[in-house]
DNA sequence: GATGAATGAGCTTTCATTCAT
DNA sequence: AATGAATGAAAGCTCATTCAT
């Protein structure tokens, strides 16, 4: 193994506990002496790895959104209608909120809200543009189709982001009566029926 | 005027205040010698009027909750067809967003992600019950005349909330093309397919 | 009743409300505004009646101070042996640290432990000088008698005082296994061997 | 000299900077800002040895009561009469007082009136165990070998403590006419007469 | 005499970041 | 690469005291 992968297998390590504790105690209440305690390293060497908390916490929203943009690409490559793509990308959302859920969490605990953060590097949403990009395709796909309304693109994403971030948050506060995964029917059809041409 | 009525007043202009700076700038990165200052009082005088800043914060909560909920009772008492609410419903929280961004803000930036803060006092949804009720009397409304699928309350709230949280939370990252006023349309009309009956 | 009188009473009961506060929660755990709200009256109101926080600390011990030492008098004029009057001065401290703790637990927390606060205006012991001069005369009159040595008369001071305090001490410890009454006659015997010719 | 060596000793120079300070000037009217300046150490730092200033206040009367026992601990082992011990005990506590007057002021006016500080993890007296230990062993050894009187231990541990500790007082009160090596002989003999057999 | 809102200095504690080793 | 002691600014909160009413 080269010297420098060993350096990227560190860094994502980092950039993986880091995720965990951000996503469950919030930005301002993760200490860098807490991740690094949680990784068994000194805060030090932390730094050798990124340089500042603000620097980590905007990698870890790129990372995050490019392994739910590439879980949502596996979808979009499928030869289903539409309308199956619909459920499927709300089940693997539902899904991933089930079994990671601090990557759905810190979009909604720490990329939502600590905007002085991200201001600067991730401007506009280009830091999440990994899960922007597989929904915009998604779309495209289904209005070139003619299965979906041609109407401007954000309506259609607002729906998507909002829906689905806005039902994670709803399980989180604890005050959904069902599992999750009850709701996938009932979602996928509002959306479906929401977009439909 | 009586001295009950003075420090009511004062109370609710250190709500006001602290919800333009909790909203602006974030919770923690707003301090209370922020709030202070924002008002020409002291630190101590603060004290005086709530007792801690997790206290100040769900106290705000509650407020918004309160103002966002009697907009909508108003439109849940017109006497339209559901297709009109749901217009009428999206109209007033964009405007909202747009002559107020501040009640909308917090809940976005302060109420979803400082989960910590609301935890004691604030379980379940109890601080924005004011909000969720109406929305609970507009759907069943809407079920009971026929207009809306019956379907189960959450998988139509979270619609709601998530899909007008997220457009407004993209009209805060400036990626939007339009004014938001601009998708009042698309928005109401995929709400309405979303649920119609 | 003159206005003066009353307002000597109220003096008092500010002084006797404040010793309970003080003697509980230490003098700086204690706070003005705690006394005043205890006492129903306003903050503004107390500072009418004692100049400051200091000036009340030091008028509650002239006033402990007067009540033990006039209890110590009633003993010194029975026409009773040296060694009984151990007994009732032993008797008569264990019995008010069990009735009225309060004035106990004055002198050994907060008289004894905040010097700067009596410092200036309770140089030496002059606040205390209710409760030494009695034991000096107890003391006197003892080696008058030729029941006690003629020792110095800090020695045996220090004996009364330290013993005695020590005592309510260890009850405030809750270490002693005993009721504190249970240790009178052992104590005045030690005492009483001490101090004897 | 190993890395663990030099953070104890830091440690240990912390508590006695510490103990010094809180003896004269009180626990609530020392800052950790003033603990620090006198260490020439950063506020921050101070807190990677002692996590609160109560902890550190605990740690101290530990270290203090340690000290004492020590001493006493000392004279028990010697093979001289219980008379002896007793003017050894004496002379030993009084020359602390003289020599290290912040040991036992801190016992006086930290330890005995900040029983908040100490009731979380000092409760009962197991923070000054070690000096009660070794009282609790002269007195045993005393009544062992017939020169003392068996009593209760309490009556006996409350004259040692409470009349040393009285004479400190007094001696900190500046109200002794003379040295407090000058009190020595009498006190020895009054505290043996009392405990005598 | 009586009220209690207001002041503001000062407290304990936290934490991102640095740097000598 | 790695360590973790050290920094110091800034946070939330307290409270003796004052003063307009």
């Amino acid at each position: 193994m080269k010297i420098t992968d060993k350096k990227a297998l560190k860094r994502e390590s980092i950039i993986q506990t880091a995720l965990q504790l951000f996503s469950i105690n919030g930005f301002h209440k993760t200490t860098i002496p807490d991740i690094a305690k949680a990784l068994k390293m000194s805060v030090g060497n932390l730094y050798n790895y990124f340089s500042s908390k603000d620097v980590l916490a905007k990698e870890i929203i790129k990372y995050t959104s490019g392994v739910l943009g590439s879980e949502i690409r596996e979808v979009n490559g499928l030869d289903i209608s539409t309308e199956e793509k619909v459920k499927e990308i709300v089940t693997l959302y539902f899904r991933m909120a089930k079994d990671k859920p601090e990557m759905i969490e810190y979009f909604l605990r720490v990329y939502l809200s600590n905007r002085e953060v991200f201001n600067d590097g991730c401007e506009g949403m280009i830091c999440v543009s990994g899960f922007i990009t597989e929904i915009m395709i998604f779309f495209d796909d289904g209005v070139a189709s003619g299965e979906l309304r041609n109407q401007d693109f954000f309506s259609a994403f607002g729906l998507f982001m909002g829906y689905l971030g806005g039902m994670v948050f709803l399980k989180g506060e604890e005050v959904l009566p069902q599992d999750i995964e009850f709701y996938i029917d009932d979602i996928s059809r509002n959306i479906y029926n929401a977009l439909k041409a």
